[in-house]
Parts: C-alpha cells; structure tokens; sequence
DNA sequence: ATCAAGTCTGAAACTTGTTCTAGATTAGCG
DNA sequence: CGCTAATCTAGAACAAGTTTCAGACTTGAT
C-alpha cells in the first residue's frame, strides 16, 4: 500500500468540506505530514508578515518550512492556494479570539459593526500578512473556489455570531452577504492606501444598517 | 530637444486627474504616440475577451499592437497598469451608453440597481474581458493606485447619475461607496464561479435599499 | 522482514512578467 | 538641412511561479 499516507494524488488537500466546520473532510495525514503542513502554514505567514503577497515567494516557503519545493506544490498546488489557506488558518484563529468577548452593542447592526472592527483592528497590527492574504482572497480563480468558500463560510460564521441570531432570514443572509463584499473590497482599498482607516470604519457601520434594515422585527 | 514628444522620463502616462474628467492631464502624445497607444489598448482587451486575465501576455499585447516590448512598458508600466487603463476605456465607454438610455425606476435605488444591473449584462457579453479587468482591479497595489481612483471616481460618477442626485449627503456618498465595494466584491464573486447571475442581482439590490435608507428625505 | 505503492528531495527546466542594452529612428530647433 | 535629445526596436537577461524527473525514503500490507 501507499506510503506516508493513503491518498491517490496530491496530498489530502481540503477537498469537499463538511457543511459547517473548518475541518477538511479529504484523508487523514500522518503525523509527520501534518507537521509538514503546519511548518508550511506557519513559514507562509510569516514571510507575509514580513513584505506581504511579493514576500511570500514558493521557493523561500520551502526552504524555511524544510520542505522541497515540489512537496510544497503538493500540499498547496499554488500560491494562492496557499495564502487562501493561511488565510483560513488566521482567520479560525480569530473566531476563536472574538469568541471570547462577544461584542456589546444594543443592536444586532451595532454588533456586527464592532467585531468586524474589532477583526480589522487585528489586521493593524500586521497589515502585511492583511495584505497576502487578503489579495490572494480576491485574485483567486476558480481553481481555488472551493478554499475560497470555505472562508466565505468562515466569515458568515462570525457575523452571525456576532447577529446573535440562530435563525436569518434570507433577507438577512443577503445583508451579510453584501457587509461580507464591503468588508473584503473595503480591505482592499485601504491596503492599497486608497482608503484611511476612518473611511473604512464609515463604510463597515453604514452597510451594517442593512441589518437593521432586514431584522424580521423591523420596518 | 527631445524626439517623438517632449515628456521626461516614462511616456505621459496619466498621471493625477482633473477633478472630475476621466481625461489625463499629462503632456500631450504625438498623434503617432497616440495611435500606439489605441493599438495597444486594443490589442489588451482583444486578448483579454479570449482567455482573461492571463491570455493577456504582454508580449502578445507587444506584438499584436506592432509596438517593441520595451515601448509597451514606457507606456504601461506593469500588467495591471495596462489592464486598469483597459477598464478605463471601457468604463468610459459604458458611462456614454448608459448615459442615453437613463433608467427608469421610480426610487434612486431602483434606478442605481437598474443602471447596475445594465452593466452587469454588458459584463456577460465579454466575461473574459471583465475577468481581466477586475482581476487587475482588485490585485492593484499602491502603484497603480492613481489609475484605480480614477475607475473609482469615474463609477461613482455613474452611480450619481443614475441617483440623478446633484449634491449628495455625505451619507448618501456614503452608501454610494458600500454600493462600490459591493459592485466589485460580487463580480469578483461571480467572475470566479462562486455566485450566479441571479446571486449578484440580489446582492445590488439589497445594497441599492441604502440609498433610499440614506435620502434625503428618508427616515 | 519484505515489498509495492505512494511520498519526499534536489535540481533542472519552462513560462511569463519585468528590466536592460545597443543601435536605429524621430521630432523639433536653429 | 543638420543636430541633439528622446523614443522606439530587437533581443538578451533576469526573477519568481510552476512543472518535471530520477532517485532516496516511508508506510502499511503480506
């Protein structure tokens, strides 16, 4: 039988992905590949931390991760594909945190509003890895659709949470669909130094209303 | 004195922008300049409308604009340089169709939505084209910054049109903004496979409801 | 313990964006 | 016209993402 592993082709990559969890459905790794994997995400975040997407380049990601370039192509069969799951990583991460203080505001818009600042203002603090990974997000093709999904779901996760509403209504997942875009393309504007930190905290609170704007005891 | 036009360094390149035109302000190009200039932009969005952003090749653009690789870049200083000045044009062309045919929704928000939605099917005419485009768009960095502002400024100007709103509220630029970063973060979402026609529809309508929300004469 | 199948490595090769160079061309001025 | 500075061209060279390959290494099954 195979080796390190069962799989057919390509490393276990995150294929199809259970409903809701972050958790990849593909074959299990083995511990060592596992460690390879971590050594891979964590080398990738960290040169993004450095001088962002141009940083981060495949052959240096191998070479501080102990990995041959091809076995990284393996594991992430691009660069994008492997900013995408950086990004996941970081961003499970980040549910973890904002978990543990759930926002305070009186309505569900003013809770919205303030962790997606709360997640932004983590984001500050290392704008360039913000930036790697937020760049990969968007220029992302088809071929990574799948990953990029899965983030998708892992943002909706948080904003409703932070809604504190079990059960939205469909014109309400359409509003987090629609603070999901401003959220991501107003990254992009202030990444790219087209948009102050202020503006973006202007336009998070002005598409949070929609929320209200929908909220099944609303107008 | 210099040859073929009296620019220092980097061939005019449109540099800042008067305040509302979509017109560079830069020193003016020889009329043979100005025809390379056309050919290759032509050439950008021929390559583009076949297979995207990375059917654009510059040496294809090079040579199918009859121009030397070395010329292409005076001109354009980067790939994304060139397909963000690409949009440009086409914006500019779409804002003069749009413009004849104003809307006809009874509410600003209809009008915007109708006026969007008008674009969004141009789009589907020449997906490739949009690919390319708001690939680069999105994947800008602070580089090209002046010439995505310039996209940005020239789409707002679209927007206010169909609001026929002379003096908006800071409010309503506001949500004229949300409305941007929802335009580009949903096309992006449907250029990569990950929402349908109908899903971006939803999505510009809903944000569209700020605008009224947002009215002057609203709540 | 042995073996077959799959994995990892190291290195070279290929692709495409970008830069550089030497020489031919062009524009405008005197 | 003839000059000069800038532009254009052809082509090589470089950089980083991606692919490929032969051989060494692991793993799980027999």
């Amino acid at each position: 039988m195979p080796a390190e592993a069962k799989v057919s082709a390509k490393v276990n990559k995150p294929a199809k992905v259970e409903a809701r969890a972050a958790v990849p459905a593909s074959p299990p790794l083995t511990e060592r590949q596992e460690a390879r994997r971590r050594r891979i995400l964590h080398a990738s975040a960290q040169l993004a931390s450095r001088g962002g997407f141009d940083a981060v380049q495949m052959r240096e990601v191998a070479e501080s991760s102990q990995v041959a370039l091809g076995t990284l192509y393996r594991y992430f069969p691009s660069k994008i594909h492997l900013l995408v799951a950086t990004m996941q990583d970081q961003l499970e991460h980040m549910h973890g945190t904002l978990r543990k203080k759930p926002p305070q505001g009186a309505t569900a818009a003013e809770r919205v509003a303030e962790t997606l600042m709360r997640a932004f203002r983590a984001l500050q603090r290392e704008p360039h890895l913000a930036d790697a990974m937020v760049r990969a997000l968007t220029f992302a093709d088809r071929s990574v659709s799948p990953e990029v999904d899965q983030v998708s779901r892992q943002t909706t996760a948080i904003i409703l949470d932070a809604m504190g509403q079990e059960n939205p209504t469909p014109e309400q997942l359409s509003a987090v669909r629609v603070i999901e875009h401003t959220w991501h393309s107003a990254l992009i504007t202030w990444l790219s130094g087209r948009a102050s930190i202020a503006q973006v905290k202007i336009d998070i609170e002005t598409v949070c209303r929609l929320i209200d704007l929908t909220a099944p005891t609303g107008p």
